[in-house]
DNA sequence: TTGTACGCGTTATCAT
DNA sequence: ATGATAACGCGTACAA
């Protein structure tokens, strides 16, 4: 009683229960079709054979594979949680999940698309991407896509976004409302799309004051907790020491944290901090951080429900913005006297 | 100037080119045997076309699907770091990794490694199944598998892992070397294999030094930063008060300081803590943790990699067990007094 | 209710 | 160096 040297097919169990492989393929599709007694013995036969419908036929078939790509540029603890929303809604409508990163490389990215594009998904999640129109562009008939987070200046393509403008001025007039004069600004990584919106937040957040921007204070980083502590050792050496300062993402915001306390310093009291993202290191940290909430998973949800009525060809809105929140914690305070 | 309504395929490409599709298939995957005028021509329709190959078809024909899964209990930033060392080695063997999580659920593992014995991938790793042994055998013919980070008791299945007991063993002895006598413990997930190695090592440490388990000071959480919250409230409302703690992982011990720092209790002053993981948000803690690394990224690169000699049909080694590592920060002291 | 036969888009074998 | 053609395993007209 040994088992058949190489996985049996379709044909194998349509001989073995004695019945076509028509009526085989139609057990395992359509059940109701098939006289109880044939159904039987096509299930025992199946179950004897350890059978299993080879998925790669049944895709070429169909022209689907039922997996859809998301595409992050780093496997970081804040894509993740985008990318649980994506997996979760994908399991609820029977998707399976491709992942990939791509470093900010713009090559891997349209390398990525090609995939697609040569049915080894049938969609396509871009979260923050550098550049999606050029990278659509560039590929001539482009497959089912979404954008999440980070639409770029994207008109054509759908998307599920937060306005980052709007969250970074908010997180950064929390500091000016307590008060505080000199405002600092820990800069995202060059060249992100997510960056340059945050610090136009800043911006217009001063500006909204008539306060104009002083170049000593904004520092650049990358979106690491360790450009944030170089960025925030800048800052203590600068001119000008702020009371108050603004990091584009919570992991800088840790980063500025540690600097500061390993300078003595106190938080809240020596300097205030706040900022972007709302992960969950952020309420774990020492003191808990004030920062304006992404829902992050909620976008990679949403980012693949709208992906699937494209892929089942409904109509969709262009674009969906998602409400972020500001969340005082004790990281911010008035400026001592 | 319309592209054509459906994507080109290779008969296409080889109307137009005016050769014939074996042509085309050569062009695509040994161009050298071709005359490069011929070459020439095709790879101009291929471009005029826009046509990719298709995925499915070449997959279907070489049966295999360069795919695998990787399938972890919960999409947490442990796991992530697991699948990050999965995800690279993968890219560069030319894989593609597909995802998914099981919450513990038996079925669900099940579930996906059928999927794969139906060729959706050609190979599975499994992270820290419950009883990957009970789950293999209930499928008859088994995908190529390889387990990372907890082997179970399964001695058939190939596996890169960490010695669980010994890790759990360091982090308790270091608290006992310092001199504490009273030395609590919370646990992991219940039914976790890896909980259960942890507690094992946490026993054998205290034996080791002719103390004896005293169960009040052994209590329950999940894995969970919240268990390890409530793990400290019981502990420290407990008949006997400990003068350090051992967490089975990072995320309770940082719970547990939370709950200390609440009662206003300083660590390491009133109260040592220690774990293993040495994730990333265990130096970034305050105070930083003292606890012993697990490889993370290592256990799924080369998780990965054995993956891949297995489907090559190469001869592999059983088990691989990676080094950890005691990492002695601030969390840990003397007792006071 | 069941069977026959074709096609999905490739790659590979065998000719020429 | 190139072409004709048979698989790969499945789903589904169309027939019976």
């Amino acid at each position: 009683m040994r088992s058949s040297p190489r996985s049996a097919t379709i044909k194998g169990v349509a001989e073995y229960a004695g019945v076509s492989i028509a009526t085989v393929s139609r057990a395992l599709t359509n059940p109701s079709l098939l006289h109880a007694d044939t159904l039987a013995k096509v299930d025992a036969a199946i179950e004897q054979l350890g059978y299993r419908p080879n998925q790669i036929a049944r895709d070429l078939r169909r022209s689907e594979t039922r997996l859809v790509m998301v595409i992050v540029p780093r496997l970081s603890p804040y894509f993740l949680e985008i990318f649980r929303g994506v997996e979760t809604a994908a399991d609820k409508v029977g998707y399976g999940v491709l992942v990939g990163h791509t470093d900010r490389d713009r090559k891997r990215e349209t390398e990525f698309i090609s995939q697609v594009r040569s049915r080894r998904a049938d969609g396509l999640i871009l979260a923050a991407s550098t550049d999606p129109d050029a990278i659509v562009a560039s590929n001539s008939q482009a497959p089912p896509i979404v954008l999440a987070i980070d639409g770029g200046a994207s008109k054509g393509l759908p998307s599920v976004v937060i306005d980052h403008v709007a969250a970074a001025q908010a997180a950064t007039e929390h500091l000016l409302d307590l008060g505080h004069r000199h405002v600092g600004l820990i800069m995202g990584a060059a060249g992100s799309g997510i960056a340059a919106d945050r610090r136009l937040g800043y911006e217009r957040a001063l500006g909204a004051k008539g306060r104009t921007v002083d170049p000593v204070l904004c520092v650049q980083g990358d979106f690491s907790v360790e450009s944030g502590e170089q960025a925030m050792e800048m800052l203590l050496k600068g001119p000008t020491r702020p009371t108050a300062v603004f990091a584009a993402n919570d992991e800088m915001a840790i980063g500025a944290m540690r600097t500061l306390k390993r300078h003595g310093l106190r938080i809240p009291d020596d300097m205030s901090v706040s900022s972007v993202d709302g992960q969950r290191i952020a309420a774990l940290s020492d003191p808990p951080l004030t920062t304006v909430s992404v829902p992050a998973y909620d976008i990679g949800y949403r980012a693949m429900m709208t992906l699937y009525d494209i892929m089942q060809g409904q109509p969709i809105t262009q674009r969906k913005v998602l409400k972020t929140e500001l969340i005082v914690r004790g990281s911010t305070a008035k400026p001592k006297r």
